[in-house]
DNA sequence: TATTGTTATACTCTATAACTATA
DNA sequence: TATAGTTATAGAGTATAACAATA
């Protein structure tokens, strides 16, 4: 959130033209370093970019991740579902209740397995996950700008470097 | 448009061999080029890893930075570590009173301002960030083996740029 | 016996509002 | 008026156990 903590050591004790408050230097020379704390710190801006992309259409990362996959993979279930995004069976419930309450995704019965139900998207569902496609496009157009067009593919890269383990 | 829906059908339903669950190969294509996504998956595989190293200190990661930032400044009150790592004044303040019943941070009041608190490490608290600091070289290594050891430096410079925006 | 969807539960993280004592 | 610490609270995310229906 705050940026501009710069010449807090020129800075008087007390707040000076807007600044309201941290009037001390903080080192956090023994984090910076850490891929632990550089990948939390990125998320944490992709996060807030995704809120203020997505918010206008109520819609959080997760629940944009099963909208896709739904659209991709019409007829798979919930367990599926919740296996390809690590998200738990029982949590798996709450999320479809939602978008099902939203007239987003429908749970129809299963004609192989009568104990699951087969997901698709409804009508609405299609609709807005087309909306969604374009906003993402955006999105990812403007994260990709600030990390550098060059170095789009190399992140990416590294990243599957280290989710396959 | 789906890429790889490869030799589902000629697949039995049931199991096969070792395989418990997912009978079906599920289409991620949608969101494998996300960074969002890959951010996600890289940050729960570093999460992950990081529990096993640090679980046998029941250390979670918001502790390690708080003792790490204490350690490198202290007399620092709980506003500016709150901001240093971008943890709300009030969820601080649970985080400390654990630190502090573990008996690894004191609470000492501060002489300039009789509101706040300057943040100290015990004697117990010095120790255990000694070991802690090799535990996170330990980490730091593994990860950095897997990313590729010519990469690093590469990937904590791509993860800075988006940090800061 | 094992699995699917489900309920219940619990703990962490995050965010906001409001209080107190100081500044 | 504003700030530091605190309390209370609420919404997400995440994890486990257990149950009914079905395989």
């Amino acid at each position: 959130m705050n940026k501009n903590e710069k010449m807090n050591a020129q800075m008087p004790e007390q707040a000076v033209r807007g600044v309201r408050k941290s009037r001390r230097e903080v080192d956090i020379s023994g984090l910076e370093g850490l891929l632990g704390y550089n990948l939390r710190r990125a998320q944490m801006v992709e996060l807030q970019r995704f809120a203020s992309y997505f918010g206008p259409y109520d819609i959080r990362p997760v629940q944009y991740a099963i909208l896709t996959l739904v659209d991709s993979n019409p007829g798979l279930n919930q367990s599926q579902l919740g296996e390809a995004l690590d998200v738990k069976r029982a949590n798996m419930v709450t999320l479809i209740n939602e978008l099902e309450g939203r007239g987003l995704v429908g749970r129809m019965p299963s004609a192989r397995d009568r104990r699951s139900h087969t997901l698709e998207l409804t009508e609405k569902g299609h609709a807005l996950v087309g909306t969604l496609r374009d906003v993402q496009a955006k999105l990812e157009g403007d994260l990709m700008r600030q990390v550098g067009a060059d170095n789009c593919d190399q992140l990416l890269d590294l990243l599957k470097k280290l989710r396959d383990s």
